[in-house]
DNA sequence: ATTGGAATGGGTCGAAAGACCCATTAAGTT
DNA sequence: AACTTAATGGGTCTTTCGACCCATTCCAAT
């Protein structure tokens, strides 16, 4: 992975189209580059902003979901959501050209997964449990991948706010040449050279939210 | 301010659900301890968590948000909030003990505002425009309300990964000096002792959200 | 068995950072 | 008119950091 899927998300409810940014942003891989509130808005906004995958509420007043996608060409990759759990629109949006169509009772997780199935190409209503799994973790940069239990141990510690190499050394219960050491490691492996910009990357990549 | 405002929020849809907490999160002042997709779930959480303030969506599958609260007993300051805009449930959400009732169709902003106001005492069925723009803007920490805008410049530059002396220099066209002498007031006004630090603590005040 | 990586540790050295003192200017405030 | 504060800048000094070289141990995979 290189760059971000870029998504743009198409509600009614601003809280959810609030809500569903933050929680898809706060991603490493997913970036939400534009919302709508208004089904009679969306053509224009993937016009503009190019998403590689779009999001859409079936249940909006004046222009409904389906009929908002159906007058966009190109159709981005597009994943339609409903709050009924089982819908009869489903067979509907297919013909629409949806690429999934999903219930608003899933956790997002699984929402995340399922738009970085459908970036990668995939048609959600063929997709088994297994190819969704696949996609389930965030797709990290390649470096961020290698960081090394112990590195993750220093910089965890950074981003706690122990940041002297001395403080670092007591806490891990190493040497203060050890932890230059990994710190050197991490600093190659980011793509950064010091301390506060390893800070800055490791939230970034959300590299904090497992602890 | 000292404490987040602690949050308890029910909805049916664990997708608004997550959505929710990311968003409520992220801002500094408001904390979401817990979350149930099941109105039935909604006392015993309560009794465990002892949120400040309560969030409930009005409709909710088998338990529905009213009698949910309805049997919580102390209630907390409770929030309904409602997929439609103007909706029956209003003067009967008053009377189970409701301090608000609002739509989905607002905004985060506007919603965490109203959260403020609640946990502050409010009865949002009375509160005015004017009382709720008193709560529109998080409640920093006094510390971080002192940061004066160069320095917030200087402080930015760091969360941008612009980190080095010299580069932060060039980035606002002043001297190395000054960038020192900025970073020294941080450091005391955020009660740290170096850029990394800085960059944690900006992080988590969210002084870095408004940019 | 040997290779490779992870984790630990050492040493050196120049550059950078942080702590301390200070002054000047401009813009508000009292 | 006197005062405060923000923003700019200077100087000095000590500590720390980061870059570069290295070795040892252990474990797992080949």
């Amino acid at each position: 992975m290189s760059q971000p899927i870029r998504v743009v998300i198409a509600d009614d409810h601003q809280l959810m189209l609030d809500g569903l940014r933050q929680g898809l942003d706060s991603l490493p891989d997913i970036h939400v580059v534009g919302t709508v509130v208004d089904g009679s808005e969306l053509p224009a906004e993937v016009e503009s902003k190019r998403p590689d995958v779009l999001l859409v509420d079936v249940e909006m007043p004046k222009v409904t979901g389906l009929s908002a996608i159906s007058k966009i060409e190109p159709l981005p990759p597009t994943i339609i959501v409903t709050m009924h759990a089982a819908d009869e629109y489903a067979a509907t949006a297919r013909e629409a050209g949806a690429r999934g169509f999903l219930s608003k009772g899933l956790p997002l997780p699984d929402l995340a997964a399922a738009i970085r199935a459908a970036a990668a190409g995939h048609d959600l209503y063929e997709a088994d449990e297994a190819v969704l799994a696949r996609y389930a973790t965030p797709t990290l940069s390649t470096r961020a991948e290698s960081i090394t239990d112990r590195e993750r141990d220093v910089l965890r510690c950074l981003v706690q706010g122990i940041s002297s190499t001395d403080d670092i050394a007591d806490e891990l219960y190493i040497s203060q040449k050890t932890v230059k050491n990994h710190l050197a490691s991490i600093y190659e492996k980011l793509g950064v050279n010091d301390r506060a910009q390893a800070v800055v990357e490791a939230m970034k990549l959300g590299l904090d939210r497992d602890w």
